[in-house]
DNA sequence: GCAAAAGTGTTGGCGTTACACCCATGG
DNA sequence: CCATGGGTGTAACGCCAACACTTTTGC
């Protein structure tokens, strides 16, 4: 076969890791130990090992960075392949983008590494809309990552990865708010959310809030699933 | 640095190239002429030259295959990367999808190939919703490939890229109508989309028809654009 | 004059938006 | 008792879908 004759390109998996901390939206960030761009955040990622694919490789990073074991929403974003993007050579990235629960996030100083560098590639969340300057094309693909999540909120039901097994409706408005960026009417988010039959309440209810007690919900399906339309 | 450790896939680009001909939506397909699935039609596709980005790889494949050399409209679709998907060893596809005008293309034969294999590896459309059995994984990358492209006629001026310059409305809702596979209400269909503001009437006039002639309109711009939501 | 496609408005229903007050609890 | 967020309905508006007839040409 010829593909012998070609030189093929690295080929790394970036992994835009999202979550709700403190009302804000964050994205996961790790400061790189080496050149190039030693020192700057960066989105955690992991050059592919033989015959692993992708998507293997963005568990593999969001585990080994996180904690997160499962129950997380991953999907594939796009792929970055400029000829400049990475100084060393042609480096293409698959890029994904989780959604997590933050109390799932335990973050992790990366194995295996010196306490030195342990402690540089300490990841940290970084609210979305204050992103420090960061290595590589990473801006570029966390700004397309939020497109895109924004997108997949008003059509999917993927929020459920960011909320607890049993949520306040006021929690779930809360997440759509500040992923859009928006306040949004409280009666028309829960006659909307509710027509789409994705939720259903129990008999939890959340007390101790200094307010009125609320009722909790819980999803139906806690699986990617989507819809007509939406928001 | 550690990369040189990982033993990379090999990259390729392959390219779903849709186009309309005799009021059918069509795919331009090759025929294999090498083991694996030797004679089997596959997608247009081609390994990445050493810093070729997979949108080069693309319109290489485009060009060499079609005679296409703009005007038509591509975008990355998806990246494939199973570890199964090539037999011969681990293979990553970066996917294309375009559209083009049925007039543009060219098709060509195989350049630098004898002829037994220019006769087997010429081109051919074929209907999307009567695929022969395919190579690899293809059936399935154009089967997102379809989804895509209905998802963005919803929301973006793509479909000019599959019209002449000049076009009656009726040619206009009739790519809708082949696309998504329904018919459309005529004055419904007018009335949406000269709302969007993205067409104009022109002097032209369509004659000949043994039917009364139409009036022709031009697209403002036949640049990529999206809007708010459409159909 | 007839076949064939172009061109043109109105109406009813449905979904979206805007909007304000009472309730249940913790402190 | 008061501060805090929970919980609830209605009315106006705009968008979308359904629908039929007249016009202009080629043959």
């Amino acid at each position: 076969m010829k593909k012998i004759i070609y030189e093929s390109p690295y080929v790394t998996a970036d992994t835009v890791i999202f979550t709700i901390q403190d009302g804000v939206l964050k994205v996961l960030l790790i400061k790189r130990a080496d050149v190039p761009f030693k020192g700057s955040p960066a989105l955690p990622g992991v050059f592919l090992l033989k015959n692993e694919s992708g998507l293997e490789a963005a568990k593999r990073a969001l585990r080994s960075k996180t904690g997160v074991q499962a129950g997380g929403y991953l999907e594939q974003l796009y792929t970055f392949d400029s000829r400049f993007r990475d100084p060393r050579g042609h480096t293409i990235s698959i890029t994904y983008f989780a959604l997590v629960e933050e109390k799932n996030l335990k973050i992790r100083l990366g194995k295996n590494l010196p306490n030195r560098q342990a402690g540089i590639q300490s990841p940290k969340l970084y609210p979305v809309n204050k992103l420090p300057r960061l290595a590589f094309d990473h801006k570029e693909i966390i700004e397309l990552a939020l497109l895109r999540l924004r997108a997949k909120l008003e059509y999917t039901n993927v929020v459920y990865s960011i909320l607890q097994k049993f949520f306040a409706f006021s929690e779930l408005q809360k997440a759509y708010e500040i992923i859009f960026g928006r306040k949004l009417d409280k009666r028309n988010f829960r006659k909307k959310f509710l027509s789409l039959d994705l939720i259903r309440p129990t008999k939890q209810i959340l007390r101790g809030t200094r307010s009125r007690p609320a009722k909790l919900y819980e999803f139906k399906s806690r699986k990617p699933s989507s819809l007509k339309k939406f928001f």
